[in-house]
RNA sequence: GCCCAGAUAGCUCAGUCGGUAGAGCAGAGGACUGAAAAUCCUCGUGUCGCUGGUUCGAUUCCGGCUCUGGGCA
């Protein structure tokens, strides 16, 4: 079986730059690979500068898919990448080709490593009024509801996303979601390469101050502000990437330049806190790597599994 | 030079009617099954500016000093 590359790590960690090296390495062996973007905000085509999409450069070099698909209103989920992932990978794969799986979205790899369980779709009215019913009985209430609907739950109460969807999912389909999950679920794939770029602490904190920076003398506060001409009001699923909150409120003249830059330096910084958690823990078996230590690719590919 | 107000955790500050102190932010660790750049959990000993005095006991009261704001000259 044609393996199936990953190249996971933290926010400017340089996955991007490697994942390009491997398959250049692969096309001087005659072996074509193509990059698959694991990142749920790179799926967006917006806001490119805030959300260090690719260079053209870059994607003139290897082919990308799952890039910059969605538009600025439309929503996703972890199934929804996983069955567009899975497509990509198959028809790679059909074709003679290696996906390279790049992003540091861990939640959605997760998805591709060890599958996720089938569980049907809520329709958007019913998780509408599953959220107005959170709103007007109160926290408290809904969360002893739940408490009755799904007994196992181990949330904690406070997890506003978790404890809707798991009313929605046990109000919905009439089974918890604990029974969903003891279903089962598995990989399509056998033969997974993952690779985690996790550079020493205060290397990466450089690598990110380095990028804030860049992002703002990039124009980064010109791309919001164009982006807000085109959508007054925007509220969205862009709304969570970092920078663009502060950039607003720099448009408004409440935050000073240069409390833009340290807050996205600190937002950012705690975001890669979290992915280096996630995969240190969610991916033990990965092979961990720091960019740049020669041989990594060799070592990398070599490696028999 | 004089007057006033500050000086407490990396930062911003609260507090102790005298029994050596606690929030937010930052930071550290962790969780993560359809919003994941999201969401959530756990973790707080620091010469309470320095120095004398009063007191069984002072970060707290009194005096002096230093520094930082602001005001008056």
């Amino acid at each position: 079986m044609l393996p199936v590359f990953i190249i996971a790590g933290p926010t400017a960690s340089g996955k991007t730059g490697f994942s390009i090296q491997l398959a250049e390495k692969f096309k001087k062996e005659g072996v074509v690979c193509e990059i698959i973007n694991a990142d749920s905000i790179q799926l967006y085509g917006e806001l490119k500068i805030l959300t260090a999409f690719p260079s053209s450069d870059e994607m003139g070099r290897v082919l990308h898919h799952l890039f910059g698909i969605l538009g600025p209103c439309e929503t996703y989920s972890v199934a929804s990448w996983r069955q567009a992932a899975e497509s990509e990978i198959d028809k790679l794969h059909s074709q003679g080709k290696i996906p390279i799986l790049c992003g540091g979205t861990g939640f959605y790899l997760n998805a591709i490593i060890h599958g996720i369980s089938d569980i049907p779709d809520v329709p958007e009215h019913h998780r509408k009024a599953v959220f107005e019913k959170f709103r007007n009985i109160g926290r408290e209430k809904f969360f002893d509801e739940l408490s009755e609907l799904d007994p196992t739950n181990k949330l904690d109460i406070n997890d506003t996303q978790r404890i809707l969807r798991a009313y929605e999912v046990a109000t919905f389909t009439g089974k918890p979601l604990s029974y969903w999950w003891s279903r089962g679920n598995n990989s399509k794939y056998s033969n997974i390469r993952k690779l985690v770029l996790l550079p020493p602490r205060e290397k990466l904190r450089e690598n990110i101050l380095k990028r804030a920076v860049q992002m703002i003398d990039n124009g980064a506060v010109e791309e919001v502000r164009e982006f807000l001409s085109r959508y007054p009001n925007y509220q969205g699923p862009l709304d969570r990437v970092i920078g663009f909150a502060e950039i607003r409120d720099f448009l408004d003249q409440k935050i000073s330049k240069e409390q833009l830059i340290e807050t996205m330096f600190i937002r950012t910084r705690q975001y890669a806190k979290r992915q280096s958690t996630w995969f240190r823990n969610q991916m033990p078996d990965a092979k961990f790597a720091e960019v740049g230590s020669s041989g990594i690719i060799d070592e990398f590919t070599n490696e028999d599994r």
